[in-house]
DNA sequence: ATTCTATGTCAGGTTTTCTGACACGCATGT
DNA sequence: ACATGCGTGTCAGAAAACCTGACATAGAAT
């Protein structure tokens, strides 16, 4: 059951890169993790890593903001959204179990 | 008729980063550079931005270095290898040269 | 025997990134 | 009206990442 996180999810873009790629300033995505809306990985050495899937909802949030939506608007927009999905990927998990009960599992 | 270059292929990963994930020390990865098995971009600056695909293809080379294939035979290989794909890629555009004259350009 | 390959390592220099602070215009709340 | 909060720019100083060029070397190829 590989889970093997495709290279959309992979963090390995650096700020000024993703700066390039959303044409954001680095102080307005340091400020948009600061507002908790966006989690890069922080290796030893302390630089954030991002990923392309950081990339689009970078762009995602700079279209709110440009609506005049505020961050914790965008912020609490957000949970909504990750707690359907989340509900979701337990229910397929449930499903799932169900399957496995059924035909049994193979080690 | 987007060409829209996927995730696989932006050039946006920096060396100590392609090194982590390929095992291969900056050194190593710098003289295929050199020895023309890779071509990472380089922006303004100077430094050198890889793309997923280029991961994959120095853990191709690692491999082969790994079992005592020298550098220009590995290159040989590719031109090889590539040589085909473009072979390919003409036969296909010639094949849509001849739907488009069937059936007319539009726009 | 000599040359070439592949890699390590080190020095010195430039670029990138980090944090923390101050400033400022604009919106919001009292 | 005034105080707060929001989003952003900018600057300083420091640390991390990267770059090039050079020297060294063990082992393979010629």
């Amino acid at each position: 059951m590989e889970s093997s996180l495709s290279y959309k999810d992979k963090k390995v873009i650096s700020i000024g890169v993703v700066s390039e790629l959303t044409g954001l300033s680095e102080r307005q995505i340091r400020y948009y993790e600061e507002r908790k809306l966006i989690f890069p990985e922080r290796p030893k050495g302390g630089s954030r890593k991002y990923s392309f899937a950081d990339v689009e909802l970078l762009m995602d949030i700079a279209n709110k903001i440009e609506d005049g939506v505020q961050t914790h608007e965008i912020k609490k927009e957000m949970s909504r959204k990750k707690k359907t999905e989340d509900e979701q990927s337990i229910r397929k998990k449930m499903i799932q179990g169900q399957i496995n009960a059924q035909f049994g599992l193979r080690k």
